[in-house]
DNA sequence: CCCTACTATATGCATATTGAATATAGCTTG
DNA sequence: CAAGCTATATTCAATATGCATATAGTAGGG
């Protein structure tokens, strides 16, 4: 079942930041859970504070959203894999997201900046 | 009662950015929560998508926290106001986030600027 | 004086999200 | 075949959230 309301990306929605950037690792590449997993450190997700739990269950939300599709591959070792790839609607997603990314971008500057100012002051 | 692991600020935590942004604003000066409200938009919170009622839970909770303090004031006019100002705590704390937002914003930079590569590529 | 609107804070409730632990299971290595 | 790894998934309790509503003082119009 899709969300009616598809890309209303409100501006302060940025716990929203690991679907995001699970959309983008997608974009570029196909991948899997565990995987997935370890790349996320380039964005700042470390694997000790990674909820594994969490992670997949994002992918099967953003998969119920329509934004992603998976299926199951044999790996050539270990166990199966359930492969996810980025659908057509999960691009114009992530691209309606860049804007507000920008936007976020923007204020944690202005938020730095402030407080660099105020101590400067002091 | 206060957390006793003060400030660990994993860095994926930003839904907190609400916590922070109200953090600085009351470090700029002491202020109360509808006034707040507005001022936040500075911050890319607008009115429309607020929800005031999580404001001030989120007021109280970091008051709970040690990092700001409240007291009832008279208004010059209409009703009473919690004005509410930051504490040495909460200073310190506002401090250990600066490093985490950073972090945060260079990262959303790597998103878009890898987002902005691959769609040149197309 | 009464009605309405606005300022201001707070709570109740149902739902959503999260962390931590655990379950399941196949594969690999010794 | 036992231990450890890869890989996915689920349960449960604790938190958090959105939305509606409660409370109450103040202000202005009629």
């Amino acid at each position: 079942m899709h969300n009616e309301q598809p890309f209303a990306n409100k501006p302060q929605k940025m716990e929203r930041f690991l679907e995001i950037c699970l959309l983008m690792l997608l974009y570029k590449q196909v991948g899997y859970g565990y995987a997935l997993m370890e790349k996320l450190s380039i964005y700042g997700f470390t694997p000790e504070d990674m909820n594994i739990g969490s992670l997949y269950r994002t992918l099967r939300k953003l998969e119920d959203q329509g934004l992603v599709s998976s299926v199951w591959e044999e790996a050539t070792q270990g166990p199966k894999r359930r492969v996810y790839a980025i659908t057509e609607r999960g691009k114009e997603s992530l691209h309606s997201w860049i804007p507000t990314l920008r936007e976020r971008k923007t204020r944690i500057g202005q938020l730095i900046d402030s407080y660099e100012r105020i101590i400067m002051e002091k």
